[in-house]
RNA sequence: UAAGUAAGCGGGGUGAUUGCUGCGCACAUAGUUUGGCUUACAAGUCUCACAUUAUAUGUGAUUAAGCAAAUUAUAUGCGUGGAGGAAAGUCCGGGCACCACAGGGCAGAGUACCUUGUAAAGCAAGGGAGUCGCGAGACUAUAGACAGUGCAACAGAAAAUAUACAGCCGAUGGUAUGGUGCAUUAAUUAUGUACCAAAAUCAGGCGAUGGUGAAAUAGUGAGGUAAGAGCUCACUAUCUCAAUUAGCAAUAGUUGGGAUUGGUCAACCUUACUCGGUGCAAGACUAAACAGAAGGGAUGAAGUUGCCCGCUUCGUUUGACCUUCAGGUAAGUCGCUUAGAGGAAUAAUCACUGUCCCCGAUUUAUCGGGGGUACAGAACUCGGCUUAUAAGCUUACUUAAGCC
RNA sequence: GGGGCUGUGGUGCAGUUGGGAGCACAUUUGACUGGCAGUCAAAAGGUCACGGGUUCGAAUCCCGUCAGCUCCA
């Protein structure tokens, strides 16, 4: 397993459904012990954790299913593509006025985020 | 050509890199199950299977390792599929599921011209009526106001069983005034009575007139009268009944009779018709935990003889076990889908290109630059409705102007 | 998935058998004071969320949209 999911590492940009923190118990727990900091609209509470995992919140008044799931993929995208500068475990929370970014802009924001987070 | 009406089409394309997801196949790893096979260990009861066989007997069941099969999960590879015209709003109706198989009454809700279509509908098509528009056409919650109750600000005489007021009339009856005649009286006075006169008044008659108002008891003309009035007549308008013609019908036309004592039912309401409720988070199945019942076994006490077995009675499952029954939470499966059930995929980035708009240049058809390319994302499913929608396109028709 | 409520001056709210668009605070102006506070007097400020319809007349009645809040699960 540890071998597979080191060559899954290295050369694949894969987004399985492992990878992903989809329980309430989960975002709570993270919610509880996790550092939280924050860059203009964007929000990362990190908790450390052997396996690297991520969870997306996007604010309640950001609406439409359209640019919801659009700015879900966004965000999904810039992990795949960036995985080595994740660790543990991260939930992003996107407030109101993140969908208006482009996707330049995105990427560049939450790697500053992690920066500043030092992970 | 301009303005407009109606019905539709349409929802960009190709490629590269990196990915998500359902199913199928192949392979690998891990787990689970199997009374399966082999070896070793253990071996008391029940039960089951197989073999000889009517009972009965023998073997197997436990644990460990290996093998085999089934199944689950994960990873990899290949193949194949993966969002709309509205998927939206949830405004109607159906399928499907459960609730007392669904029936009656009340309440409540909804619908309201006719015919046809449909599984059904408040939907669609055609027709009728009304309103709006020069017109093509559009819109309409299109039954009932002699069943009842209510409402109408301001203005106005009056806003609802019409009559109080202003006003008109003085035919009919009365009062008072004047004149004349007659009777009584001494009398030109006074009283009574009769007649006449014009103006007034009371009773009375009238509903024509009233600077209003959204709406005032039908409009015009003639007759009629004291004055007037649908009081009568003619024409017109509306409603209604009957006959007849056309039509399946709503309805329309004609003829005749009657009425015109309003408006509002998207005020309460009346009439006719329709509707049982809740909704896939419905519900069904498996089922740890948990509480319960029955049986077996175990154990304690008492009795049967001191002990053991057995039996009887009582107690115990908070001292432990097994089996069965029905209930059932967590969880899972089904419901559920040749898109799909996981916080929910169907894509992200880039390049070229199609199309439209603007600017500039000129060879008037091209080039260069810039910008735009919508609304919006399935959650059980289907038929409608409503709403949102970039550019472009098609068809039919109307009005106006010009030309032939 | 399925229900319910609300929308009125800048803010918070009244307003129902359909007929005047209002209250409080805030804002502006003036007076009282040497000045502020405060009081008094006055003024301005409204497509009654939007679009249709019924009606002589609609914030109100009916229909359809939009936005916000909330409940069940």
């Amino acid at each position: 397993m540890k071998e597979s999911e080191a060559g899954n590492f290295l050369h694949s940009q894969c987004f399985a459904r492992i990878e992903r923190i989809t329980k309430r118990r989960e975002f709570e727990r993270v919610f509880k012990i996790g550092v939280r900091k924050k860059i203009g609209t964007l929000t990362l509470i990190y908790s450390p954790s052997d396996t690297r995992r991520i969870g997306i919140i996007l604010d309640r008044h950001i609406k439409g299913a359209v640019v919801r799931n659009k700015l879900k993929r966004r965000l999904r995208d810039i992990y795949r593509k960036n995985k080595s500068c994740f660790k543990g475990e991260c939930i992003i929370i996107a407030y109101k006025g993140t969908e208006v970014m482009d996707y330049n802009v995105l990427r560049d924001a939450v790697l500053k985020l992690l920066t500043k987070q030092g992970v």
